[in-house]
Order: structure tokens, then sequence, then C-alpha cells
DNA sequence: TTTGGCTGGTTGCGCAAGCAAGCTTTCGGT
DNA sequence: ACCGAAAGCTTGCTTGCGCAACCAGCCAAA
């Protein structure tokens, strides 16, 4: 290390939005959507992993993988939406050390009932303000560094 | 609201990943920054603000808002550097209610020391994974979303 | 000049999140 | 059949962060 090169110009205009966008929008999105819904932006990114899994239900740590949340977090907010009603947790029948959560009609309607909300939400931080060209052109380049990031947690250094 | 359309194909593969990156990069970045500098990112992103200023010097709430940062924490984070001898905060002469936020020697020569790491760690979370056409056609969609986060937190919704 | 409102910053507190250590169940090897 | 290692959570503790309440210095306007 020590011998890389400087950002230049063109990564210096990528790099800086993207850190404005990863601090900004985070909040943005949050603020209002939980006055509005009842639900934190984690909770509803859980009930809405569950409801695109088959039967509703996935593994804790299923969950976890998905949200991109600690096993721990994802634990304690599980309790916690349990508690609340929105999704139930069973012991796995084949393996007994594994827990399914699994959405409750009451959890589904929950989501549904937030879903406009954070819809309007994310077209008043982003959609609003690109065009879709924008969007086409930007799309794909997000999602080749999604999945590094995806797929490169493990230092590839050296 | 309730009356919006729900995301198309191209909206959403625009973002499904850039929620994907808002979570992954924080934690790709800062994991092994921490360790090889002795800084958080959020110090480094202080002591950035500092040395770009004029006369390394800058108000707390001219640190907090380029750092994006709550006034709060911004307070603690320079008292913090303060008592690590990275920074000095001197009370404003010309408003007794201010201070300034001072980069001191010590902090610019950590800064230094760091600013290889930081570019290491960058680079291989986010540039590694683009190509130069990637990077430029992006690069301005992203600008114009960050300006819009910006400019754009009094709600403007109805 | 005094008084009420404002502005800049600090502090008390609570919450989300992760890490590390623990517990239980499973599984592979002998 | 047994034992050690590993998988799948859970729980105790720490940290980063923001909000709201607060305090001090500034600035009108009476």
């Amino acid at each position: 290390m020590g011998e890389l090169s400087a950002l230049d110009l063109d990564e210096a205009a990528f790099w800086r939005p993207l850190m404005r966008i990863m601090t900004a929008l985070p909040r943005a999105l949050e603020d209002q959507f939980l006055p509005e819904t009842g639900l934190a932006i984690t909770d509803y990114g859980v009930l809405v992993a569950l409801s695109e899994a088959p039967d509703h239900l996935l593994r804790i740590s299923g969950l976890a993988a998905t949200t991109g949340l600690s096993l721990s977090r994802i634990s304690r907010v599980v309790d916690d939406l349990t508690r609340r009603g929105l999704v139930e947790k069973r012991r796995c029948a084949e393996d007994g050390r594994a827990s399914n959560a699994v959405l409750t009609e009451a959890g589904l309607a929950r989501l549904e009932a937030a879903y406009p909300s954070h819809l309007a939400r994310v077209r008043a931080a982003v959609f609003d303000h690109l065009s879709a060209e924008d969007i086409r052109t930007a799309g794909p380049v997000l999602a080749r560094l999604a999945t590094a990031l995806d797929t490169a947690p493990p230092t590839d250094d050296c």
C-alpha cells in the first residue's frame, strides 16, 4: 500500500456525491416514514424480505443475509416484531437449532399499509430528481457496485 | 398520497442496488480503516473538512453542515479530537457564542498518514469494480441526486 | 438600558446496531 | 455410541448517533 494514485477528477466526481448520498438518503427516507407508518425502515425491510420469500417464511440467518443486518440485530428485531404480532417465530422442524420467521396476517396488512408511504418517500427523495435516462444509465453501474460489495466482504486486499 | 404508481423495472433496478450500497459500503470502508489508522471515518471526515477550509479553520456549525452530522455529534467529536490533540477549539473573537475548530500540526500529520489507507479502501470497495466508462456516466447522476438531497430536506411533500 | 427573542453550542438521554461470549443442537470421525 | 467441532441463534455490553432541553452570548425594540 501507499503506492496508490489519488482519485482523478471523474472518480472524485463520483465519490463525493456517493458519500453524500450514503449519509443523507437514509435520513431522508426514515424521517417521515416512521411517524407515518409506525415502522422503522429496518422493520419494513424485514417484512418486505419475508413477504418475498416462499410461504412468507425465512430463516433468521437468511433474514440477516437478505437485509444486510447482523444476526444479533435481526434476532432482536424479529423478537420485537413477534411481540407486536407482525411476525411469528417457529423453531425449525428439521433442524432444532434454527428458527423460522413467518409473516402473520397482521404483518402482511401492516406492510401493505406502509407501502404507499415508502413509495412516496422514495419517489420524493430519489426518482423525482432523476430522468428516465439517468435511471437507465446509472442503474447497471450501481448494480455492479452492489454485487461487488455483496461478494467481496472478505478482504480482497494484497 | 396513495395514488403513486409502483416502481417500474428500471427504477427497481436502480433502487435495489442503491439500498445495498447504502448499507454495505459504510461497513466495507470503516472495517479496516479504523484499525489501520486509529481514526473513525467520522474523525477522518472532520479532519478532511478542516484541511480543505481556509486557514484550516471552521465553525462548529459549518463542520456539521459539511460533514452532514448533527450539531451534537460534531460537538462531541471535536471535543474528542481536541483531547487527542488533532484539533484545537478556539472561542470565536467576533461572536462569543461561536467556536472555531482548527486543525493542529499533529492533526494534519495524522490526516496525511491516514490518506493512503482511505484511498486503498475506497479503491478496493468501489473503483476496482467499475470501468472508467461506468464512472463517467454514473457520476453526474449521483451528483444530481446528492444536490437534490442536500437542498430538499425541508419536506417537499404535497 | 432593560427585556424578550434568536443563534451557536453543549449535555442528558434513549435507541439502533455490532461484537464477543454463551448456549443448544447437529454432525463427522473414531 | 461417544466426543469434539461447528452451526444457528441469543444475550450482555459498548459505541455512534440524534433529539430535546438547556445555557450563554447577541441583538432588537421599547
